[in-house]
DNA sequence: TGCATATTTGGCCATTTGTGCAAATGAAGG
DNA sequence: CCTTCATTTGCACAAATGGCCAAATATGCA
């Protein structure tokens, strides 16, 4: 493999790395809605400030939101609404794990998405 | 959030973390043209065996790929294609952030990217 | 059988990641 | 200027990850 192609795979590797992470996942599910201020997110999980704004970093750093100061408070919206698209596919993947599961363990539900 | 909610979004991370890292992103992408099997990876890129073997094993374990034991050789094959969609649009990630430096680097006023 | 080939597994170690706490920054309004 | 509120940054530490080596496992063939 060339270097040049091994950039670029590490730059995308990087924007999924951005993703994959469960809080990471919830928020930009959130943006979905419309743009959120830190204090909103951290009013619906139950973690840290300093937490939370670290994990807005690492999207933002990734290119998949983009902030705004307006006042005392820092914006969070969705950059690429493209993601959305994807994180459905990722949803495919699990149903057809969860088809297989299923067909082992007998269970019949799975969490529902809104 | 509730407990299901948080198992869910877990589980969709998982997946993307699976694919979260550039030799795994390679692996997929080589998997659009048809099976493969271990050694042919190995041979392409410069790592280990073992190295080669327990990527897979992750990419598996989230149920992108599916292994099938033929002779002396595993050959791998995508078992959720849809996620080639989804990469595509990662590099559209990776393209707004390209143009998001060119224009901090040149003259113009920043424009927005919806 | 026994041997060669193909792949997986286990151990070990360096590096990265996630988190909370405490301290620092920055804006708004007395 | 001083205080307050919202957010970010630095620090420390536990946990997870990636990589290689060596050993184990599995298959096909002589």
């Amino acid at each position: 493999m060339k270097a040049e192609d091994r950039k670029f795979f590490e730059a995308k590797a990087a924007v999924l790395k951005a993703l994959a992470h469960p809080t990471r996942l919830w928020m930009v599910e959130q943006l979905e809605s419309g743009e959120k201020c830190v204090c909103e997110f951290a009013e619906l999980i139950d973690a840290d400030f300093s937490t939370v704004s670290k994990h807005l970093t690492v999207l933002k750093q990734a290119g998949i939101v983009q902030d705004e100061k307006r006042g005392k408070q820092v914006y969070y919206s969705l950059k690429v609404p493209c993601v959305l698209n994807f994180i459905h596919c990722v949803e495919a993947v699990l149903s057809a794990r969860a088809l297989e599961h299923l067909s082992m363990t007998g269970q019949t539900d799975r969490p529902q998405i809104k």
